[in-house]
DNA sequence: CCGGTTTTTTACCATTTGGTAAAGTCACGA
DNA sequence: TCGTGACTTTACCAAATGGTAAAAAACCGG
């Protein structure tokens, strides 16, 4: 019943202290993170990780009781950092402001994490068998207070009127699609700089134009 | 030499023909479907597939060449039913009413096709290692000429001026994701009679008012 | 430099996996 | 009814995979 502070471990619950060992996993769970966002949690394999890693695996299996520890540790990581930007969605700032930022936050993590974005999306389109639970327990209340927090921003008339659960929702698609489907976008522009530039005003101006609230007056209605 | 009837690949590209093979490819497709959308190429093994397929792996073996082949023979089917309602956008038709169809054909897929979809996202998330070369050929072409056509209709003031190419990708990011990333969905609104519903009116709504030009008169102009 | 601890390597397993060989079994026309 | 070719099963295999045991090497305070 004791808390232990650590992951999940039988004996020793303690956790990593040397600067090697903290050296190795942070090495390890990069490798982890090529492989697994590449591959997915099955079609990835120890030898791969341990070879992208310029380790032995038995060596990483020092440092990690099992290819499942390793995922799970990586899931655990992704998850706070994949709820930081949402969390920071404040009552206090301007809606538009706050919003816009959000939309814009997601969009420089499809750039800059997309490794990141793809493990997550891996996980979630194989049916969260491993991040399951951890969406329930933490994902879900935080999109639930979130998702009240936005509808009490409608109803004042400070963002137009949108279904916040879908709102929310739309704007993960559209960021994330931008590192998940990154090879297919590739495909069709093959002008990265450009295409890049092009979507963060795309999207950008998209999602403004859906929170300006519509007229201060009536007119249209239906 | 000459071709035997049997349904080997290399020398005779002929379909399949007897009642037999057309029901038993079937099977092991529709297994495949399963088994790949869910845990990808490298994840899924034929030992699952056969079992989801009620047929013994050998005998599956017997009607395809390979693993490879199977996996082969699926994105083919898929690529040709993913695009297909890409290409029925039409020159004739009214632009909104149009793209308004086919973003409701699209949402349409991601509910009654949502393994279909699993299975793309899962080859592009991937890398499309085995599909690059159709995204190229088939994908590529008609994308570019989809997107003159919306720039067309943009530049006559029919629809609203907006960046055909990330105006294309945000639909496919936001209709996929109903059925990619439909374990996330199903946690955050577990009513999913419910969800569902909303999200179309959500996504159709927000298409609508993205595309519906800004003011009949003048105005915009640049 | 020493002795114990931490880290790494070498040599292995047991199981799983994609795939094959060959011996049946079945369907059906002559 | 029988033969022939299409289909199916049984019995395998070599390679890959996740993981272990234990020896060897590197590290480090004293």
């Amino acid at each position: 019943m004791a808390d232990d502070g650590a992951p999940s471990s039988k004996p020793a619950p303690a956790k990593p202290r040397s600067r090697i060992q903290k050296r190795n996993r942070k090495r390890i769970l990069e490798a982890s993170l090529d492989v697994f966002s590449q591959h997915g949690f099955r079609g990835a394999t120890l030898d791969q990780i341990s070879a992208v890693a310029g380790m032995s695996k038995p060596n990483m299996l020092y440092y990690f009781d099992s290819k499942e520890a390793i995922h799970v540790e990586l899931l655990n990581a992704l998850m706070a950092e994949w709820l930081a930007p949402l969390e920071m969605l404040d009552e206090a700032a301007d809606p538009v402001t706050a919003l816009m930022a959000y939309v814009r936050c997601k969009m420089e993590m499809s750039r800059d994490m997309p490794r990141e974005s793809r493990l997550f999306a891996g996980e979630i389109l194989q049916g969260a068998p491993r991040m399951g639970p951890h969406l329930e327990a933490r994902l879900k209340p935080l999109f639930e207070s979130k998702c009240a927090l936005i509808r009490r921003w409608g109803e004042e008339g400070r963002i137009a009127r949108v279904d916040p659960e879908h709102f929310l929702v739309t704007i993960w698609a559209v960021t994330q699609h931008y590192a998940d489907f990154e090879a297919q976008v590739d495909v069709l522009m093959p002008d990265k700089e450009a295409a890049w530039a092009r979507a963060r005003a795309h999207v950008e101006g998209m999602f403004a134009r859906l929170l300006v609230p519509e007229q201060p007056a009536s007119a249209a209605r239906g």
